[in-house]
This record gives C-alpha cells, structure tokens and sequence, in this order.
DNA sequence: CAGGGCGGTTAGCGGTCGTTAACCTGAAGG
DNA sequence: CCTTCAGGTTAACGACCGCTAACCGCCCTG
C-alpha cells in the first residue's frame, strides 16, 4: 500500500474544507461563497469541480461510509485464521476510535446530515452502513453466543454513539492525550458490550 | 406535583412540532411556513407567538438543557442521607434513559443545534449542560474514588453518548419493547463506567 | 351593545443562496 | 506562434426565506 506523500489535490482540499464546514454549521447552513473562500477561490469556481453542494456532501458521506467498512473487511480478513474472536472485535474497537480520533468533522457530518442526500446516495450510504453494523454484530455474537441478534445490534449502535463522542470531549488540545483517551474509549466498549454479552 | 391533563396550548403545540421538524431537517432546513403549516395556521402566524424563528429553537434548547438538569438535582436530593451512590448513579441513568426515549427530537437537537444560538443563550445552555455533566461527574467519582477527574468527566460525556445513541436504535415501533431497550441501555451504560472505574 | 384585543389571514419586501453565463488567463502541445 | 483547455473570475438570475404590514373576525367584558 503506498502511502500518499504528494500535495493533496484541490478537489481534496475541497472537500477537507467543506467536511469542517459543514460539520460546525450544518449542510444548509454553509455558503458555497464560505467554501471557495476556505480554499482560496471564490464561490462559483468550485462548480470546475463538483456539479452542485449536493454532490460535495454526498462524495463525503459515500466516502466515510465506504472507508470504515473496507477498513474493518480489512481487520476482518487480517485475523482469517485467528480463533481469538476477541481480538477481532478488540481491532474493529480499535479502528473505529481511530477514525473517530482522526476524522472527527466527518464523524459528525456521518450521522447528521444523511436526510440531506438525495434518494440514490442515500440508499448507498445506508447499505454500506448496514454492511458495518452486521459485520460488527457477526463479531459480536461470536464473542458473546447467547446474545441475541436484535440485542446486539442496539448494541452495537449503542456503542457506535459513545465511540462517536469524540467531539464532544473537548478541543484536540484539552484532550488528555490521544493515547489515553483512545484507551478509555476502547475500555469503556469493552465494558458495554461485556455488561450486555455476560450473564444476566 | 401536578400532573398535566389538560389540553396542551398552541405554544406547546408549535414547540413540539418545531421540534420534530428541526430534529428531522435541521434547524436552517425548515421553513416558518413548514412550521405553521404542521400545527394547522400559516407562516406568520407563528409570530403571534413567538418574536422570530430563533427564538423556538432557543426555548426548546434551554428547556431541554434546564429540565435534565432540574431532573438529576432532584434526584440527587431524593436519595440524600442514601449512603448507596450506586444507586444514585443508577437513578441518574434512568433519568437520563427516560428523557432519551420519550423526546428523542429533542435529544437530538440539543447536541446538533446549539450553534444556531445567539450568544447570550448559547451561554446559558452550555451552563446548564456543564452543571449537569459536573454533577454526574461527582456521583461517579463517588462510586469509583480512584477515577481521576479528566477521565471521570470524559466517562460521562462518552456515556451521553452511548445513552443518546436511542434515535438510531430505529422507529419506536421496531424497538423491542421500551422497558428492554432501557434496561440494555443501563446495563450498558453501567459496564462502561465499571470497565474505566474499577482496576486496570 | 360597543369595543378592544387575541389570534389569525394575505401581500409583499429585502436579503441570501445555489447556479448559470460570459469572459479571462497562463501553460502545454503541435 | 497559434490553439486549446483547465481552472479561474465577475455579473446576474430566479427561487426562497424570515419577517413586517395591513387587515379581519371572534369572543370577552363593562
């Protein structure tokens, strides 16, 4: 896998830019003047590269879908073999905080602005959604076997709203350390899941 | 304490329904004709009862912000003398679990909004959600006395958003059944808080 | 029975927004 | 050296939105 070094293009300054936008003031609430000027054009020129907003929110919210189910297909497929479901469902854990660490306006756009899409994108947003919630459940029951389905797919939505509390925790700066509250989020799900899978 | 029988007024019905409406399209994605047309009067209607748009969205927020806080004081006042502070903690949740079913529009503004406000209101709010988290914080370290503040207090927003995760747990109607998703979500909550609160 | 105000109505104004049109410029290619 | 084209620019249009103005009918009260 090559890692990126060059210059990021301007469609991807683009849409970094409208990702915070969007994020701080919500879809409708972001001028295409705001977001050619965040990048250093003006207003109508971004139309040289995408048809219309929509299609900016919709390439952004596609895109995080996309990148946090082929991620943890990923994870999945790197423990083929392992018997430790336990660490699987520890690695998807693992690279959903970090998306989350990382990625913290589209963490927010992810689950706000989604009825802003049209029909079509918003079939697909939801189907690779589906996808990443069912291969977490999958994970889930096979460290948990008496956990039933509908169960533990609240869940797994459940902890999908405490892992995506990220923004809420605080500008990066005030943050303990990132090393530090990853680990406590990481925990913290581990306890969550436990405290529904074990017992009763 | 009075209970309500009485036929809500066009005030309440307004705020209930821009509620839903906001929660739904987002504060700018909702016309004051949308508004007016949902309680059955026309647009401008609405000014007979509120000074402008804004101010809908500030009252429900403040509300929100001030009947959970109003909520957990009372709480914390009904078990005073208790010496179990498990069992506070646990009505703390309940509270919050309560609130979280029964206005899930409202819920889901009171993170996604709060930037639509003018300043001086949007101070208030963040006042109010400080004391309420201050005040969970206190019970949890009360529970678990080993648990450092910054990570007490990050616990709890982590859970806010564990417990607030109910509007993506699916239509009210595909849930199964009030009482086990409230039970799951406490159960869950409290394996979060034990899992950063006890040992390592 | 007069009258006043509560709670509506419709018309319309001013501003903003997404988008299109028309034009421009600098660099690459033959 | 001329052409082409990617990637900009500004001007302007049409739609929409929040809000105000002006008007109106019903009910309560003295």
């Amino acid at each position: 896998m090559a890692t990126r070094t060059d210059a990021p293009t301007r469609r991807e300054q683009i849409l970094k830019e409208a990702a915070r936008l969007f994020a701080e003031r919500g879809f409708h609430g972001v001028g295409v003047d705001e977001i050619g000027a965040a990048v250093g054009i003006s207003g109508p020129g971004l139309y040289r590269h995408f048809p219309g907003k929509d299609a900016m929110l919709a390439e952004l919210l596609v895109g995080i879908s996309d990148s946090l189910l082929t991620g943890a297909k990923r994870r999945l497929a790197e423990a083929d073999g392992v018997r430790d479901s336990g660490a699987v469902l520890d690695s998807l854990i693992e690279g959903h905080i970090d998306f989350a660490l990382d990625d913290r306006p589209l963490i927010t756009l992810h689950d706000r602005e989604l009825d802003r899409l049209r029909d079509a994108d918003r079939k697909m947003v939801r189907q690779l959604q589906r996808q990443y919630v069912e291969l977490w459940v999958g994970v889930l029951r096979e460290v948990y076997p008496a956990l039933a389905e509908p169960a533990a797919r609240s869940a797994v939505h459940s902890v999908f709203g405490l892992l995506n509390s990220t923004p809420h925790l605080g500008r990066p700066g005030s943050l303990p350390g990132r090393a530090v509250t990853a680990s406590l989020l990481h925990r913290m799900a581990r306890g969550a899941f436990a405290a529904v899978g074990e017992a009763r």
